[in-house]
DNA sequence: TCATCTGTTGCTAAATATACAACATTGTTT
DNA sequence: AAACAATGTTGTATATTTAGCAACAGATGA
């Protein structure tokens, strides 16, 4: 369906300034979306009206605004799975001494929801409200494997070891759906190996995934299948108590 | 600054979306906006395009969608004076045995953008990103004591005990900055007393408050003075460290 | 089955956003 | 200091774009 041009320049301003770190001007905004700046101007002072967009005091550049952290903590408010969640994150950082993290199916990619910090000093922290790609993440693939979401059209490689070329990964997918349990081998950052397993509701639908990540030290070749099992467990824990059960 | 209709009216949307905890469908949509179905319809795919809302996959009702959350935590991500103030709440809380907060100022009201529980089974919890009038908390009153903020237009009442004459709450404004701590007494929740101070910068700006709430019962009008000193000593221990030195 | 409600699409009129230009403001350089 | 450069805001005419209407399709329920 055709975007209403209007609004969609005012949401690409936000898209914009979720990249600048220290904030844009009138200009800059113009410049990069090659409008006027008299549009942009009028376009952010209507965004600044409603606080999607604030004005730095010192600077007067643009950055996000309040309103977007309001309405973000809303959203977050809204995901149930969250509270059923966090004990069984718990379980995992208890039982396997790595960071943990639930994710969900959002925009065609992973969104991390909530997460468990390990107490080791190097740890892999992934902070919540995060967009990660599919193909290369271990949560990513268990909502490729369990979910009804198409493969992505491009795979884009992010380190060597990112798997690029569909047939491999379509295989791969098989064969996750076949242990209940994904695994990210430095594919996505390298020195981080990632685990993940499936959460899934009442009526068997795959609502979001759980898993954990840590530095290719300790999350060795040798032990990530143990570390595996012990990821599907807890996410087979999560899934009974939302009403899952298997068979 | 006139405003730009479509991208308002987009994100009014967003607002009233808010409100709506079960999503709205495009009929819905229309009719709170008083605009045609048709234009709800393109509008609401167009915020759907970017992930502002998104349609629940069951009733097919449009919700606050996740872009939002990732913008929001990016917001929440740049707020350095959370990181610093981290644990002045944790010493709040030891200190009084209730809830702390943090909020800075923002879009003419109190956002709260962190907080610390106590371990007591009654006890005060406001969410983060959560937006309260100025006039009627012990956060909002320290803002607008100390900061630049001009007094809201209207002052309206939450309970009996809401202070809505402009002059008594100037008066208010006077004593605290002498006494350098507020207090709301249940004037915004019944049974909910709150005590707050100021944090300041290296350039003795007011860059936001920290402050406890908890019920009247246990925060009694004879210990209210004894946590204020509480408070305001924390406070100025956070803004000491951001280099605010009185004087 | 019919009826009702919801959501989408084509089309035209009309409102609205846009770009241009001029102006005001701020900060920088010589 | 003074001229200069760059930024942001405002007024206005044009033309693009949106909005509403109406018709349609799809779902839901009586």
């Amino acid at each position: 369906m055709a975007e209403i041009q209007t609004l969609a320049r005012g949401l690409k301003i936000l898209n914009l300034l979720e990249q600048a770190r220290s904030g844009l001007g009138t200009t800059e905004v113009a410049k990069e979306m090659a409008i006027d700046k008299s549009s942009a101007s009028r376009l952010l002072h209507t965004l600044a009206n409603y606080g999607f967009v604030a004005q730095d005091e010192d600077s007067s550049r643009y950055q996000l605004g309040p309103r977007l952290l309001t309405l973000g903590q809303r959203v977050l408010g809204r995901i149930s799975l969250r509270d059923h969640a966090r004990p069984y994150l718990y379980q995992l950082v208890d039982a396997t001494g790595e960071c943990a993290h639930l994710a969900i199916l959002a925009q065609r990619q992973v969104l991390y929801i909530d997460q468990a910090e390990s107490s080791a000093a190097l740890r892999v922290e992934s902070e919540i409200g995060t967009l990660s790609p599919l193909h290369c993440t271990a949560l990513g693939k268990v909502l490729l494997a369990f979910g009804e979401c198409a493969l992505p059209e491009a795979l884009l490689p992010f380190t060597q070891r990112t798997i690029t070329a569909p047939a491999i990964l379509g295989a791969q997918l098989v064969q996750i759906r076949q242990r209940g349990y994904a695994i990210d081998d430095e594919e996505y950052n390298y020195g981080v190996r990632c685990v993940a397993a499936p959460v899934q509701d009442h009526r068997g639908m795959t609502v979001g995934a759980i898993g954990i990540s840590g530095p290719a030290g300790r999350v060795t070749l040798e032990r990530i299948d143990d570390f595996g099992l012990i990821v599907r467990r807890v996410a087979a824990g999560l899934s009974g108590k939302l009403g899952y059960s298997d068979g």
